[in-house]
DNA sequence: CCGATGATGTCAGCCGCTGTCATCAGCCTA
DNA sequence: TAGGCTGATGACAGCGGCTGACATCATCGG
């Protein structure tokens, strides 16, 4: 998206709607019948990410436990996040952490991420709190394991990460 | 807060700043030198939590592991939530889960305090990424404890829920 | 009594966002 | 092919959140 370039080159907060409206070639209330606002330019990829997670819980066997279902969801998620992505998610990334009405909006769509996976796993027969908390941890550790991925010198994939998160979150618990 | 009364009564979107500042004798440019923005007033006693749960890592002793230290945190937070402020909030919560603006400043805030409780471990000799996933552990169960203690059949105290929520994600991960 | 300091009021203005109505292109059908 | 339907865009007005700048006023130590 042009907005991101945008946002890189000048800030969030130094630019208008009308500027990213324009250079696309369209009107500032064109921009806003197709994000609800000017930070939900840089979410749109969400749906596909959330339904990636939804397609591992469900493609879990029946025998799994609720983390293990959570496991594979992380899995397949992660198969999106190939190597030629990752300096666009780094750059995304660092745009984000830099504002804090941007960090506010990721953080929602984290959490309504880990309330889709709750449902998921609820209508897998799980218990209401088990699968509340099973979701959360999975989303946690998404997100730490997201962050080691974007470093500059990290080389293994985001699934390889994701393991050793996890195994290192079940020994805490220990 | 005479805030939350008229977020309770109209919501939050129908209710101004204007309205808000003339119903204490202010001015909408005085709320604004109080409150950095609308959604701000909802979020007065952040920094009380925040040091209740520093209070609790510092005060673990020597031996614990990070969980451990979580946990002692946990306890001492739960402290400030006694019976009388149930009801409020109750209210409270109510209308932040009404409003995708407030949830998103709920999860910002909760969000930095996690970060604070990690940089509270790492102090105590946590390594980054243990620090990192055991505060952000404990304030899931913190969230998961929370949402179930306000509930308006429950009697259990706020600390007595969160172990019981620990204890399960113990499970879980095991 | 005076001057410093801090809290509040006033005013102007930007920008995010919305409702409303007009316009226009593509496309289906008689 | 004419006519009408639909969906996307533009144009305009307006609200409300939020900020900067300046004025006012109370309080309080000297």
């Amino acid at each position: 998206m042009a907005a991101l370039e945008l946002y890189v080159r000048q800030g969030f907060e130094k630019t208008t709607v009308e500027e990213i409206a324009q250079s696309v070639g369209l009107t500032e209330r064109t921009f806003f019948r197709h994000f609800a606002d000017k930070r939900e330019v840089l979410f749109d990829g969400q749906d596909m990410l959330q339904q990636a997670f939804l397609d591992g819980v469900r493609a879990a066997p029946p025998s799994a436990s609720p983390l293990e279902m959570v496991t594979a969801a992380l899995a397949v998620s992660a198969e999106s996040f190939t190597d030629e992505r990752r300096p666009w998610s780094r750059q995304r990334h660092a745009v984000i952490t830099a504002n804090p009405g941007l960090l506010e909006r990721e953080l929602l769509k984290r959490a309504s991420l880990a309330a889709v996976i709750a449902g998921a796993l609820r209508a897998r027969g799980v218990a209401e709190r088990a699968a509340v908390l099973a979701a959360e941890t999975g989303v946690t550790v998404f997100n730490v394991a997201f962050s080691e991925w974007i470093a500059e010198d990290e080389q293994r994939s985001l699934a390889e990460v994701e393991r050793k998160v996890l195994e290192e979150l079940k020994a805490l618990a220990a």
